[in-house]
RNA sequence: GCCCCAUUCGUCUAGUGGCCUAGGACGUAGCCCUCUCAAGGCUAAAACACGAGUUCGAACCUCGUAUGGGGCACCA
């Protein structure tokens, strides 16, 4: 058997899209599954489309991921380059090589015409949609006037069969029939000299000794178009598999930056990958949740390593169906990872997006608080709400009414306060377990629920109605900073609760 | 308009002719736990798109219909 050769082929026009990411990661998994390679090739050949780093983008994604490349760029390869913007005259000598032998020929209809021909397509309801091949069966002398008439400007299109059906033995789907006479006689080199994608992917896949393409599903129009080219060239084509298309989290059409980028709640739902990335969803965690989109691990696991998809990985267990990108269960994914993490590393993590919220931060206090919110966040970027009463540069309650617990009065819960500060100014250590066995001495001994006074407490130390659990929240802050915000609360409550005057 | 693909709980999925009174997960609801919020535990509601075949037997095979999706560029 051939040693099994995948590739993940890109377009450097910005950031991975997340479906281009999940393409990726099934290449990766069974080309790892199978001990073979895993290439990256750039597919650049649209200079108007190109964006500056954007190459260094899809790298780093891909890293970022831990889907490494056997072949490619910045790592090079006996198959190389794996640029295709580098690759050029290969594909200008097979588009030649095809006009020579009588199986593509050169197309000089302008842009104008094109369109022309498209709209009338259009509106006649012609089967054919598209070219009408006009430039397919010139006699020389035609040819030669438009190529003086145009100056010599023309792109090469193939000579589509007219007749016949083309099969194409889908991996997933099974044989995918198409009659010929559907099938457009597609652009293969254009007028810059650069090649589209059907021959460019052609020229590489061939030349690249690609064992098994798995690209996505919006390709299989044009599969037979690209097995007619092997075909015309004489050469074997690798095998194929369609991998079904990220809908949108309501189902509605494929997922895009563009369209509906809302999830039936109403929030924004992430599509590139370093929106993802931005949203403090951890690598480990796409890689997990984008394996079971579209792939399943065969018994009832739903959180699984890298490695143990990797074992377990096989096309078979691929859905050809299309699938509506299930966020809410990332965000439950992401949850379990950050729960399981070590602390101290979790910290690390957070450590930027805190700082890129704005935020001066404290290690040791960052490190002591990480394991209370833990269960408590499903992004990094949570711990932004979650922590920000330790960071803030001035502390200030805006509403000290918030601080008037249910069934109790503005003077109850002054007295609460006073007690509480007592209590705690008192004690002979602040490690959390003192402070609660201390305040909820006090609760009793003055006929108040615990929770009342816990609350009161929380909001006066943090201006929040929720946070990570008080008594560690007041031992991260530190006693001085505790007793100065009770304090301020206190004054706080005395002036609003005096008469107006 | 034409071509192509797909169709199991709201969503992601298991299921490859009898193991299915259809399993798991997310989400939802209820209860327990509880200092808020979570996490955790328990419980519940919730699906084979429809119609014809084939077969002793169909979620699984075939054909139609419906619905959804993809494509019809000198974009990939």
């Amino acid at each position: 058997m051939k040693p099994v050769r995948v590739r993940f082929a890109p377009s450097p026009t910005g950031p991975m899209h997340i479906g281009g990411v999940r393409t990726a990661l099934f290449n990766w998994l069974f080309a790892r599954h199978h001990q073979g390679q895993f290439i990256l090739r750039i597919e650049d050949t649209d200079q108007k489309r190109y964006v500056e780093g954007a190459l260094e983008l899809i790298t780093e994604g891909l890293r970022w991921l831990g889907l490494d490349w056997d072949e490619g760029p910045e790592v090079g390869g006996p198959y190389g380059p794996y640029i295709q913007s580098e690759r050029l005259e290969r594909y200008q000598q097979w588009a030649n090589w095809l006009v020579e032998q009588g199986k593509a020929y050169r197309c000089y209809c302008t842009e104008e015409r094109l369109t022309r021909v498209r709209e009338i397509a259009e509106k006649s309801g012609r089967r054919l949609q598209g070219y009408d091949r006009h430039c397919r069966n010139l006699s020389e002398e035609e040819r030669q006037r438009l190529h003086d008439e145009t100056g010599g400007e023309y792109v090469i299109r193939f000579k589509m069969p007219l007749e016949g059906q083309t099969v194409i033995h889908d991996l997933l789907r099974g044989d995918i029939t198409f009659d010929n006479q559907e099938l457009n006689d597609l652009v293969l080199l254009k007028s810059d000299g650069f090649p589209t994608y059907h021959l460019a992917n052609v020229v590489d896949d061939h030349s690249m000794e690609i064992s098994h393409i798995m690209r996505a599903e919006e390709w299989i129009p044009t599969a037979p178009i690209h097995k007619q080219l092997y075909m015309a060239f004489g050469w074997e084509m690798p095998q194929i598999a369609h991998l079904p298309v990220l809908l949108n989290p309501n189902g509605k059409g494929k997922m895009s930056k563009r369209s509906a980028r809302f999830s039936e709640d109403g929030r924004a739902v992430p599509v590139l990958l370093n929106e993802f990335r931005e949203a403090g969803y951890l690598p480990e965690a796409i890689d997990n949740f984008l394996a079971t989109v579209g792939w399943s691990f065969g018994d009832d696991r739903e959180i699984f390593t890298l490695a143990e998809a990797i074992e377990a990985f096989e096309l078979g267990r691929v859905n050809p169906a299309g699938s509506a990108f299930p966020i809410h269960k990332l965000d439950w994914m992401n949850g379990t990872y950050i729960r399981d993490m070590e602390p101290l590393r979790l910290a690390q993590l957070i450590k930027p997006f805190l700082e890129d919220a704005g935020f001066e931060v404290n290690i040791e206090q960052l490190v002591g608080i990480v394991p209370h919110i833990q269960e408590r966040i499903k992004t990094l970027k949570e711990a932004i709400e979650w922590t920000q009463f330790l960071w803030v540069e001035e502390f200030v309650l805006t509403d000290p009414e918030a601080l008037i617990q249910k069934k109790m009065d503005a003077e109850g819960t002054l007295q609460a306060l006073r007690g509480a500060y007592d209590v705690l100014v008192n004690l002979v250590d602040f490690a959390y377990e003192s402070q609660e066995a201390a305040i909820r001495q006090y609760a009793e001994d003055n006929g108040l629920k615990a929770s009342q006074v816990f609350n009161i407490l929380r909001v006066a130390t943090t201006a929040q109605q929720v946070s990570p659990p008080l008594f560690q929240s007041m031992a991260v802050l530190g006693r001085e900073e505790s007793l100065s915000r009770i304090q301020k609360a206190i004054d706080s409550l005395e002036k609003s609760n005096q008469p107006s005057q």
